[in-house]
DNA sequence: GCCGTTTTCGGCCCGACTGTTTTCAGTCG
């Protein structure tokens, strides 16, 4: 784990025990705002340690700046020390139970002196907690089965995951003839790699039958809250369902409410909030006019200035539309502002994949129908990259089996003209950093991508020194899903990606992005990382299976979220240009 | 705790739903 993401993860927890301490809000507030800063921060905190800018980051003071160096220095924060101290461990793990915040944390653990959370159960099951006033019957239950909620569910979901469902649950509501516009928000919508839950926003004239559709839905397993705007439901699998119904003439304004993120809403609230404009999910309103009072009462008040598109919404901030994907407040309200935003690479600008297995190694499609599905798709050329022979397990091929392999995949290419067909293999790193063939043999393929399948458990130096090296040989052109992991079933191995880049831009060899959805490596903050240090980046889906060069947009999803164009990626280029740029280190 | 093309002090985003209350606090997104 990178220190940014240590550091985050601290400054959360210090802003979670701040707020279990009744501090001032927006105290606590300073520090959630720095972690979220530094869960996305691009550069390696210590180095802006190193040079002394930390106060140049966006909510870092003298306090904040501080406690950073003192991390970075000692490895630990006294004041996190002191508070993990003063604040009882029970607290913390009750407010992870849905409905339970810090306030009623508190009451529960001052009026009843629990220690644990099976002691909790017990005061739900014995009534002590509905006797408790601000407490009922409900909340009691309600706790009960929060408590047996957590610990059962991460509350973590791979798109894989969560997109089936949303799709389901988006085509049963888009067939309603109430709803007019229907579309995904929230952090699906922006496509991060995972979510937490599904959001769905519905312009519609006519609410109750959409939220009762909803709630009754086959997928439903439970209704967590059912107003007439505003309804949540739990699958049967657990995965949390968030339906919005708003009139379709300010559909715009709440999709771009609930699309967020929420720090990227704060910041154009408050940047709008000087200019006396207000932000909420009905529009964008002049409030100048308005008493203090007049403006208390009705979120519609004042001069509505836009409302009905997203379009139409930001125009009345004046600024441009900004892609969801963006929308992470890591400097795309500023690059609006400044008519700088980038231009995204789109699906349709991919012109191939260069990483695919057949069945020749542990591909579940035959070279023809791994081709005609290429086809099917309007791609102009594909990369076979079997596994290579130490991985056995998947079926690597030895050196006759490569052989023949590469004949078959030449004569493959010479029968389908209008298809580019590459040979190529996905080429282990053993563990000294050499490559599982002989280069003589890689000197014949087309496009080799070297991959880490085993030892995820060396130290971070050797892995890294291991990877590099790696790189170093002339036929290596991409290094594949680069830091192993799969989510929500194993972490990424320990790594120096920063040094991994420096050493791909040095060498001349392109990294991947890994599209498949339990993969998503590199990351979107890795992509953009290397992609400002000057590295190639290919888009690949790993094909195994039919179906499986669809896991693309989900690549081109990660790089967008990088702020990638059609330019920063290699396979948007026709397939002599991609080879020309790939063999490069080869010259 | 941070921050300033209205401020170096006084602000700091906004609204819906629930459950428990007789008008609202707490939680959530």
């Amino acid at each position: 784990m990178s220190v940014n993401v240590q550091l985050a993860a601290l400054f959360s927890e210090i802003a979670l025990l701040l707020e279990l301490q009744e501090s001032n809000p927006f105290r606590i507030r300073a520090w959630q705002r720095v972690a979220q800063v530094l869960e996305s921060f691009e550069e390696d905190i210590a180095h802006r340690a190193e040079e002394g800018t930390l106060l140049d980051i966006p909510g870092v003071g003298k306090d904040l700046s501080a406690t950073i160096q003192e991390f970075l220095e000692t490895g630990t924060i006294t004041e996190l020390f002191d508070l993990r101290a003063s604040v009882p461990p029970v607290l913390v793990q009750m407010t992870a139970i849905p409905g339970l915040g810090p306030k009623k944390a508190l009451k529960l653990y001052q009026e009843l002196g629990l220690e644990s959370l099976d002691e909790l159960a017990a005061a739900c099951t014995g009534g002590a907690v509905a006797a408790l006033t601000g407490f009922g019957e409900k909340s009691q239950q309600n706790i009960l089965k929060g408590i047996d909620f957590v610990r059962r569910i991460s509350g973590i979901w791979s798109l894989g995951q969560v997109l089936p469902a949303a799709d389901v649950m988006l085509k049963s509501l888009g067939g309603l003839k109430e709803v007019e516009k229907i579309s995904i928000a929230g952090s699906l919508r922006r496509m991060k790699e995972t979510v937490g839950d599904v959001d769905i926003v519905v312009g519609s004239r006519a609410p109750e039958p959409v939220m009762d559709a909803f709630t009754s839905h086959q997928l439903v397993g439970e209704v967590l809250a059912h107003g007439t705007t505003k309804s949540s439901i739990r699958t049967h699998d657990d995965l949390q369902m968030d339906l919005r119904v708003v009139p379709p003439g300010v559909f715009g304004a709440a999709l771009m409410h609930f699309t967020g993120s929420k720090e990227h809403n704060i910041r154009l609230r408050e940047m709008a909030t000087r200019k006396d404009i207000r932000i909420n999910e009905y529009g964008i309103f002049d409030v100048s006019d308005l008493t203090a009072g007049e403006k208390k009462g009705d979120p519609e008040a004042g001069r509505r200035l836009g409302a009905a598109t997203e379009e139409a919404c930001f125009k009345a901030l004046d600024l441009p539309w900004i892609p969801p994907e963006l929308r992470e407040d890591t400097g795309e309200i500023r690059a609006a502002l400044d008519g700088t935003l980038p231009e995204l690479i789109e699906l349709e600008d991919i012109r191939g994949e260069i990483h695919a297995h057949t069945d020749a190694s542990d591909g579940h499609l035959t070279l023809e129908e791994l081709i005609g599905a290429v086809r099917e798709r309007g791609l102009s050329y594909i990369a076979i990259t079997d596994h290579s022979r130490s991985l056995t397990i998947a079926g690597g091929l030895d050196l006759d089996r490569m052989k023949w392999q590469i004949d078959r995949v030449r004569e493959a290419d010479a029968r389908h003209p209008d298809i580019r067909v590459f040979t190529g293999s996905e080429v282990d790193i053993l563990k000294d950093g050499t490559l599982d063939y002989p280069d003589d043999l890689l000197a014949e393929l087309d496009i080799v991508i070297a991959s880490i399948h085993s030892r995820f458990g060396m130290s971070g130096e050797e892995q890294t020194k291991r990877i590099c090296e790696a790189m170093e040989n002339p036929y290596v052109g991409v290094i594949g899903h680069l830091t192993g992991r799969m989510l929500g079933e194993r972490d990424a191995y320990d790594l120096d990606v920063e040094q991994v880049i420096e050493t791909a831009v040095g060498t001349r060899t392109a990294l991947e992005i890994n599209a498949h959805p339990k993969r998503l490596d590199l990351n979107d903050r890795h992509a953009r990382m290397a992609h400002k240090a000057g590295a190639g980046i290919v888009i690949c889906t790993d094909t195994h299976r039919s179906g499986h060069l669809d896991f693309m947009r989900f690549g081109v999803k990660v790089a967008r979220r990088a702020w990638l164009g059609p330019a920063d990626i290699l396979n948007t280029l026709e397939a002599d240009a991609l080879l020309d740029e790939l063999h490069r280190k080869r010259e």
